[in-house]
DNA sequence: TTCAGAAGGATTTTT
DNA sequence: TCCTTCTGAA
């Protein structure tokens, strides 16, 4: 592609960034204005300017999926290159920077990264070691706020100085506990990694000196977001040249939760003196409609500059909003509307939602329909249980000293070392501060332990010898190994369940994603980094028209139309949201949510829905979000099942017929049940017994049902949970006594009611 | 030490 | 409902 041919597809302010030459530059733009574009063309655009450059541009982005499309989009605007400019995410470009310089910072360059997985049983080891009880001092609570702390550059002596309860006080004991614990491990969480890069940029001028001289260009996209250590970053990197180019929308901030600082946007161009400024207000995705309904809510919130998105294309289709009585019936209708526009030929389509557990609706009733879907985000497959052993062992072998794969292995399978065992392991290691593989090697040698626990302990450190020996094996080879000779394969065949057999597949899979990425020329260690900072994007089918995920998944892309699902009060916004008094980020989300459309938007929300399998018993109140749309840019749809009525508390010259009566209350559970409760055994077993076996209306005699009883050819006879349908198979929740509770999928399973 | 069953608590959002 | 933790029996 030519000079002028990469220019003319731009706007003149667009032009004017991209083109810009030396010196920083704040690029404040709009949701749909070409933000992403004019980033990479400005990246293409220097290097066609000089090409020896193309290794010194460093372009920074949020999450692996900005970074690969942006990487994948630049590349093919220009012809193949030498060097390639490094387009990563904070985080990697940390862990790059970590694994040669780790040493300066106290560390050995294999550590290990922690995902927040890992980062749970570190508390829950440090609880025990304690003595803490999380039902005093919950470590969900005491984890969000240290890494609050952390990502206020606190470390735990400053976050005692500005203690303000008791808790805080042991929280800083904890935070302390926790840090010593992570470095004799060798290991970081995700925050540590960018904290420890700026300390490394900070104390170490020859460190600082290389890379913000060898990074001539930086730019960064979603300024907004960046918290204070990233921040801090970014200072450090630009120390020698300010050529920083930042985007950003202060409208589309909203990951305040991790401690993003909307002020670092509003004060670059005071860190950065003799910067230009660029606005890029013209919007090129969506229709007037959307923009003047997302600009509506928007307007609501107090902290804003504000701004007027323009787009050229006039007019558009009205925003349509659906209330259905119920979850199911919210699916089914959106379900309804995704079919009408494939119909069509449309093929960009999403369904949005605030938390993840949304998805599950949404995804059985796209099942069902035989509409292929794409899911994005939720367990992803490197946060699966026998995935995330295998690479513990992998962990393990590389860096003898990381007690958090330690311990998460040690057992799996089980081979003898129980609670008592390690707990004397870990007291051995506490005493002589060391990690739990030299205290296992100190035990061993001394006899420390009893009989049977030295044998075993024997036996693992003998395995993690022979797991090392297979490190200079290629790693997909290395891995197969080590799988074998632990006996976690054997272990899972015997096992022989669906599940068990499912994550045999799993494996394989593992050692085929391992065997491409040795084939690629990837170390080890870059493998398994990528497993630990990829915690997202489970891709069912890629070629899918229509995508599922969360509003937070969704900033930066782009659908021809939307469903912005569940825009019920405590759901979006979030009840915490409201709590916490932070309704104005759950705003912004909406505005992302509803500027993510071209053509056009579905709304719904949904008066009942289960939570926690119970369903809500009051009737669910739409979004206030709902109210802050201008009322002629909507139109409401209801369910057929549904007839209006009015709600004499609000006000109803808004939202003329969204407010209704409450549903019928759920009838309350009938006398019989009161004396059962959920987990006495006899008086549910003489309850469901008395039922009779066909107890669901509509029900065949002979069908699986709940509360029947059905026979496993292997299993033998078993008690049905739960059924759950899945189009042409169902999956079936089976009690067997003796052998616990089963997932199984009818056919396969050839159950047999009784 | 291990396992099954009982009990109780949990759902924001991302790297 | 689903997941983790606790408890007691083998």
């Amino acid at each position: 592609m030519s000079h002028a041919d990469l220019l003319s597809d731009l706007n003149e302010p667009q032009r004017q960034a991209v083109t810009h030459r030396e010196g920083p530059m704040l690029i404040l733009a709009g949701a749909g204005s070409g933000k992403t574009r004019t980033i990479t063309y400005r990246i293409a655009h220097l290097i066609q300017q000089d090409p020896a450059l193309a290794g010194r541009i460093l372009a920074v982005t949020f999450t692996n999926k900005a970074a690969e499309e942006m990487k994948g989009r630049v590349i093919s605007l220009l012809p193949p290159l030498q060097a390639s400019p490094l387009v990563c995410t904070f985080h990697s470009f940390a862990v790059r920077v970590l694994r040669r310089y780790a040493q300066r910072v106290g560390y050995r360059a294999d550590f290990t990264i922690c995902d927040t997985d890992d980062q749970k049983r570190v508390y829950r080891t440090i609880y025990r070691e304690m003595g803490l009880k999380d039902k005093e001092l919950p470590a969900r609570m005491v984890r969000s706020v240290i890494s609050r702390a952390k990502n206020q550059g606190w470390g735990p002596r400053e976050f005692l100085k500005n203690a303000r309860s008791m808790d805080d006080e042991d929280i800083a004991r904890v935070f302390d506990h926790y840090q010593r614990y992570m470095q004799a491990s060798n290991a970081v969480d995700f925050d540590d990694l960018i904290l420890l890069t700026v300390k490394l940029l900070r104390q170490h001028e020859d460190v600082r000196f290389r890379y913000s001289d060898w990074f001539r260009f930086l730019l960064i996209d979603e300024y907004q977001d960046t918290n204070k250590p990233q921040y801090d970053l970014i200072r450090n990197l630009t120390e020698l040249h300010s050529n920083v180019c930042a985007v950003g929308d202060e409208d589309q901030s909203i990951y305040g939760f991790r401690g993003a600082d909307i002020n670092n946007i509003l004060r670059f161009e005071k860190d950065y003196p003799g910067t230009r400024l660029i606005k890029l207000e013209q919007n090129y995705r969506s229709t007037q409609v959307i923009l003047d309904a997302a600009g509506a809510v928007v307007a609501n919130n107090l902290s804003r500059k504000g701004k007027t998105l323009w787009t050229e294309s006039k007019g558009g289709r009205k925003i349509e909003l659906f209330v259905a009585p119920s979850a199911k019936n919210e699916a089914g209708w959106v379900c309804d509307k995704i079919e009408e526009c494939l119909g069509w030929g449309e093929e960009h389509l999403a369904v949005l939602y605030r938390t993840n557990f949304m998805s599950r609706e949404f995804e059985e009733a796209l099942r069902q329909r035989r509409i292929p879907y794409r899911l994005v985000g939720g367990v992803s497959f490197y946060s699966r249980k026998e995935v995330k052993d295998a690479l513990a062992y992998l962990r393990l072998a590389i860096n003898r000293s990381d007690n958090v794969s330690f311990l998460r292995i040690v057992n799996e399978p089980a081979r003898g070392i129980g609670r008592t065992t390690l707990e004397r392991l870990q007291k051995i290691a506490s005493r002589r501060d060391l990690n739990l593989g030299e205290a296992l090697s100190l035990a061993l040698r001394e006899h420390l332990l009893p009989g049977r626990a030295h044998k075993a302990l024997q036996r693992f450190s003998e395995l993690m010898d022979e797991c090392e020996s297979h490190l200079d094996l290629a790693f997909h080879l290395c891995l197969d190994k080590i799988l074998e000779s632990s006996g976690y394969r054997t272990a899972l065949r015997e096992e022989g369940t669906e599940e068990a057999d499912n994550r045999l597949l799993n494996l394989d899979e593992l050692i085929n994603v391992a065997r491409e990425a040795s084939q690629r020329g990837a170390t080890m260690q870059s493998f398994l980094d990528e497993a630990a900072l990829r915690a997202d994007t489970d891709e069912y089918d890629a070629k899918a028209a229509v995508t599922l995920m969360t509003l937070h998944n969704a900033k930066g892309l782009e659908f021809s139309t939307i469903f912005l699902v569940g825009c019920e009060e405590g759901l979006f916004p979030h009840q915490r949201a409201i709590q916490e008094n932070d309704v104005e980020e759950e705003r912004r989300l909406c505005y992302v949510g509803l500027t993510r459309a071209q053509r056009k938007i579905h709304l719904s929300y949904s008066r009942m829905r289960r939570f926690f399998g119970r369903d809500s018993h009051e009737s669910n109140q739409p979004s206030r979000f709902l109210n802050e749309l201008p009322t002629e840019l909507v139109e409401a749809v209801h369910s057929p099942s549904w007839s209006p009525g009015s709600d004499h508390r609000r006000d109803s010259s808004f939202l003329p017929s969204w407010n209704e009566p409450p549903v019928v209350q759920r009838r309350p559970q009938p006398k019989a049940f009161a004396g059962i409760t959920r987990n006495s055994k006899k008086s549910v077993q003489q309850f469901l017994d008395n039922l009779p076996r066909t107890s669901k209306p509509g029900a065949q005699p002979g069908q699986i049902v709940k509360g029947g009883t059905v026979e496993h050819p292997k299993y033998g006879r078993g008690r049905v949970l739960h059924v759950q349908d899945m189009g042409k198979d169902s999956k079936v929740t089976v009690q067997f006594p003796g052998l616990g509770i089963k997932k199984l999928i009818q056919s396969y399973a050839r159950l047999r009611p009784v």
